[in-house]
DNA sequence: ATGTCTCAGGGACTGAGA
């Protein structure tokens, strides 16, 4: 079994006392970070590795930075989505295990956009593009795929906490969800709708005007399989723990498990 | 209430980004 999570913890510097201690309790085998907003010579690897993780990191200064921790060593290590280099580090990606079982997985913390119209909001549209044609290529070498991380997208209403305000807006707009659309399309499913969760399925509370405590969310973090890992999708729920801390990040962890 | 949090720059607070 390997369980795999997602989390966007807005400063990892910030929040690692409390990344070290979600790790502890929940003891994932992978977890992909978003927003560690730390460059890559001041990651805080001692720490990480006490505990067990080895990390791929592509970060940068003030802002975006991925990470992928994980309890084996990663293998193949790819850094930057192609052509897209210039938007900020947001992908990495790497190999776990080796032949017929070995995980490919995919972190991405896609860009926020802004406002539906503004500039930033058609770059976030061409960065989905390019991520699906990346996909494409990625999957006929990795049968076994998980691609994870903040995609900045509420796939559908039931993912909104009051759709009417939100139609239309950031995260929500059509031409948003169309382009998550499009990669399920290339054969991903979305293992949180792969099984029947109860409460609310928000990953995201805006820290402005106590939305968590009102439960005002949207889930915009998710952890996508191929057809082959879907299959061995036994669970998949999001720790609302870690957003109920002092000084949290806006984001909670989503953990999958594999069978 | 544009209502919170984080970071860079510069060395207290402002502006950007989310």
């Amino acid at each position: 079994m390997v369980r795999v999570a997602t989390w966007n913890v807005n400063s990892l510097r910030v929040r690692l006392p409390q990344v070290l201690d979600w790790l502890r309790a929940q003891a994932p085998d992978l977890v992909g970070l978003q927003e560690t907003k730390v460059p890559d010579e001041a990651f805080p690897r001692e720490e990480l590795e006490a505990l067990g993780y080895h990390a791929a990191h592509a970060g940068q200064a003030g802002y975006n930075g991925v990470a992928l921790l994980s309890r084996t060593p990663p293998r193949q290590v790819w850094c930057d989505l192609p052509g897209e280099e210039d938007g900020g580090r947001r992908l990495v990606a790497a190999t776990y295990g080796e032949g017929v079982r070995a995980l490919r997985v995919v972190n991405v913390y896609v860009p926020n956009g802004e406002r539906v119209g503004s500039d930033k909001y058609r770059l976030k549209l061409r960065w989905l593009e390019a991520l699906e044609a990346w996909l494409r290529n990625e999957l006929t070498r990795h049968p076994r795929l998980v691609v994870l991380g903040d995609f900045n997208v509420a796939p559908a209403d039931e993912d909104v906490h009051d759709p009417l305000v939100w139609t239309g807006r950031i995260m929500c707009s059509g031409p948003e969800r169309e382009r998550f659309r499009r990669l399920l399309a290339l054969g991903l499913c979305d293992t949180y709708r792969l099984f029947p969760q109860e409460g609310s399925p928000f990953t995201w509370w805006d820290y402005r005007m106590r939305a968590f405590q009102r439960d005002l969310g949207l889930r915009i973090d998710h952890i996508l399989a191929s057809a082959p890992l879907c299959e061995r999708c036994t669970a998949c729920r999001i720790d609302r723990g870690p957003r109920a801390l002092p000084r949290p990040s806006d984001h909670a962890p989503v953990i999958a498990e594999f069978q």
